[in-house]
DNA sequence: CATCCGTGGCG
DNA sequence: TCGCCAAGGAT
């Protein structure tokens, strides 16, 4: 059969070309599932690149699933600062509770059963599902989406044509070494048929690429447009006490960089509620009366569906602690829970 | 189903 | 300089 050839095709060459990295297993072993797992949730929306000093970082403090699980929130937030989408931490170590205190320290082998822990969803339970326990699944992220809308030439955009590109992909998984077969599809999206440049040259599936021998792989997948992104501004306030310790706030618990810190700053508001602030009006936002000097220059920030662009100033502080905050040493700022916005504004202001 | 949620590298 | 987009999930 058809699907038999290709599979063996794309095995065969993930045999020869397998990249080795830090969550892998030998060759016809199946991975730990704790491993696998964190790799995989720091790979969401992740490359590889980013994600490798952060997994042995987090595996070197927490070598098993029980140690993340008594691990302190603070500690977890910390260790994942700079890695973004900062639910998948707070998910990361509720999930790992779940698993040390009701699953006995066991992650489930099925894909329904690790589909039901947060922070693991069709994807990541089918990645796991197939790496550490070698279950047939059909696993779909955005680079198999990617191969498939090629191999298959399927010009409609996403994300209206992400069931077909599931349903090719379901036709093509195998029954044997379901892992490998998994990892070998990504690793195929990841190195060779990237978004952009596709190395169809070195592809084991170049014969067999309808979107390569119709001449439109490299513009495939299509794409509806997105909206732009508005631009927001905000105010944020540097603020010192005698002892040099600088005033930290924690975040609200969901949201955007929910539960991380932050330096204090007004609401962040694009030009329809004003734009730009002025000092005076910034003011009344300040978590302590002081007198405020400006920094020089912004300080930039793109996220997800905004761009941020902030201000900086700076005051003395008598004392007092404003709720949810605290003060912190300038030598501990780098072991804090702050997100790189704040980083940016910290170097910002320190200056 | 659409929106929200970070960050860094690349062309 | 800037837009694109990555091994997605939750709501």
């Amino acid at each position: 059969m058809e699907a038999d050839r290709l599979s063996r095709t794309l095995l065969a060459w993930y045999d020869a070309e397998a990249r080795r990295l830090p969550w892998r297993s030998p060759p016809g072993v199946y991975a730990d599932p704790y491993h696998v797992w964190l790799s995989e949730v720091m790979l969401q929306q992740t490359t590889v690149a980013a994600v490798i000093p952060y997994f042995r970082k987090f595996l070197d403090r927490w070598p098993t699933v029980l140690d993340l699980a008594a691990a302190d929130s603070e500690e977890v937030m910390a260790a994942w600062a700079g890695l973004g989408y900062y639910a998948r931490a707070r998910n990361l170590l509720k999930c790992a509770q779940h698993v040390a205190s009701v699953l006995g320290g066991r992650f489930p082998d099925t894909e329904d059963g690790l589909r039901s822990l947060p922070g693991i969803g069709d994807y990541t339970a089918a990645a796991i599902a197939s790496i550490a326990f070698g279950r047939a699944t059909v696993v779909v992220d955005g680079n198999v989406e990617r191969v498939m809308a090629r191999l298959f030439a399927e010009q409609a955009p996403l994300p209206g044509v992400k069931p077909r590109l599931k349903q090719r992909a379901a036709q093509l998984a195998p029954q044997e070494r379901c892992g490998d077969y998994s990892q070998a599809l990504m690793d195929l999206g990841a190195t060779l048929c990237t978004p952009r440049n596709p190395a169809c040259g070195l592809c084991p599936w170049v014969r067999d690429c309808q979107g390569r021998l119709q001449g439109i792989a490299a513009d495939l997948p299509a794409r509806t447009p997105k909206a732009e992104k508005p631009t927001r501004h905000g105010l944020a306030f540097w603020i010192a006490r005698w002892d040099g310790s600088i005033l930290l706030r924690k975040r609200p618990p969901h949201g955007l960089l929910g539960g991380m810190l932050e330096v204090p700053s007004t609401p962040w508001r694009d030009s329809s509620e004003g734009g730009a602030w002025t000092l005076d009006e910034a003011s009344k936002h300040a978590p302590l009366s002081c007198s405020w000097h400006p920094v020089r220059g912004t300080v930039r920030h793109t996220f997800t569906h905004f761009h941020l662009e902030m201000t900086v100033v700076t005051g003395i502080a008598r004392g007092g602690e404003p709720p949810a905050s605290r003060w912190v040493s300038p030598e501990s700022l780098g072991e804090q829970a702050l997100p790189t916005i704040m980083r940016k504004i910290v170097r910002h202001a320190m200056l």
